[in-house]
DNA sequence: AACTAAAGTCAACAATCGTTGACTTTTAGG
DNA sequence: CCTAAAAGTCAACGATTGTTGACTTTAGTT
């Protein structure tokens, strides 16, 4: 067998970067040492150099994210704004959650790298799903004003668990958010 | 004199959070180090410890923040929710602004410590100023979702500085996220 | 079985950090 | 002027960090 040969390397390849999210997650980029990192992966610190060079490029690697959003034109108008933010709240608490996403905004918010990957996510992604359905002209600022929302609850609920908003179901938060979603999507401004 | 014995030590004292605050709001709390504050501050690092005897104290010196916002009972009933985005982009870029939010903001996603400290303004001061003019039952409900709205912008436009926000004038962004607020703070939910 | 490249280990490096204790200088009061 | 406390300096400690190079083990091919 010549593959079976790179399946191994792949393997701890994968054990690394599965530890590495988990780490900068939990803890953020600059308490996360790679020697946590490689003992959750149980291997040697000097491994993860050796596989992924250095830290900053390990995080690089580990913070690649796709929020998933779904395709807006195939929704009826009037119920885009709660289509965004339900698959929204599903890709941090629901089947589609992973931590990721925890690590890549807890990292952006002192971390240049991360902020800088996050600006790109917000780009490609958030804008890219509005693209269809919004006119060119007001892209930018319907986009930005639903990131302000949609990365306001995840700060408030997720990372700093405002009593307000993390003890509550997620199909309140919903309800009440929802509303707000659709105005900036579609609604008069 | 007896008082001006204190003053001395008074002044390197408020020199030292000075400091601790601008490098806290650049930086973030782990990669701020107490030689780097003592630096700016022109004294010997040790003093810093002398003075809040831990790194741990010092920030939580540094941190003590009052966001001054308005009394709501004071203000029409309808432009209550613009009053309160309007003073808290005043006290993020205008003339109530100093570095003292983006230093809690920053290091409170991933410091626990800020985390507790942010969660405590916002009950305080924010669950306070509503007090006077929501209902007892919906008093958390309206809070966690001014708060989710106001901190998220508060993210995008000033740590991560989105292109859809950050570029955009004061002015334009209140009267967008005014009625968003107002919604939250009386309107049907 | 012998050989070779990949995969993994071990010990140490240089740098940085918070913190400490001994020491010196400044300052205020009798 | 003398003295004692306050204010400030200096050098070093122990711990942790990312990273490196030499070494050993594993596994696949001839």
């Amino acid at each position: 067998m010549s593959l079976p040969a790179l399946r191994k390397s792949d393997r701890t390849r994968q054990a690394i970067l599965t530890a590495a999210r988990d780490h900068f997650a939990m803890r953020g980029y600059d308490r996360a040492s790679i020697r946590a990192i490689a003992a959750q992966a149980s291997i040697d610190p000097s491994l993860v150099i050796r596989y992924f060079t250095s830290k900053e490029q390990l995080f690089a690697a580990a913070v690649d994210v796709d929020l998933r959003l779904p395709e807006l034109s195939s929704i009826q108008k009037t119920r885009r704004g709660r289509a965004l933010i339900e698959h929204f709240i599903a890709r941090w608490e629901g089947e589609l959650s992973d931590d990721v996403l925890t690590l890549l905004l807890r990292s952006a918010a002192t971390n240049e790298q991360a902020a800088e990957r996050l600006r790109d996510v917000f780009c490609e992604q958030v804008v890219g799903t509005l693209r269809e359905v919004v006119p060119p002209e007001e892209l930018n600022r319907r986009a930005g004003l639903i990131a302000s929302q949609l990365l306001g609850l995840a700060l408030t609920r997720y990372l700093l668990r405002l009593p307000g908003l993390a003890e509550r179901p997620a199909g309140e938060v919903i309800d009440d958010i929802a509303p707000t979603i659709q105005r900036y999507l579609a609604g008069d401004l």
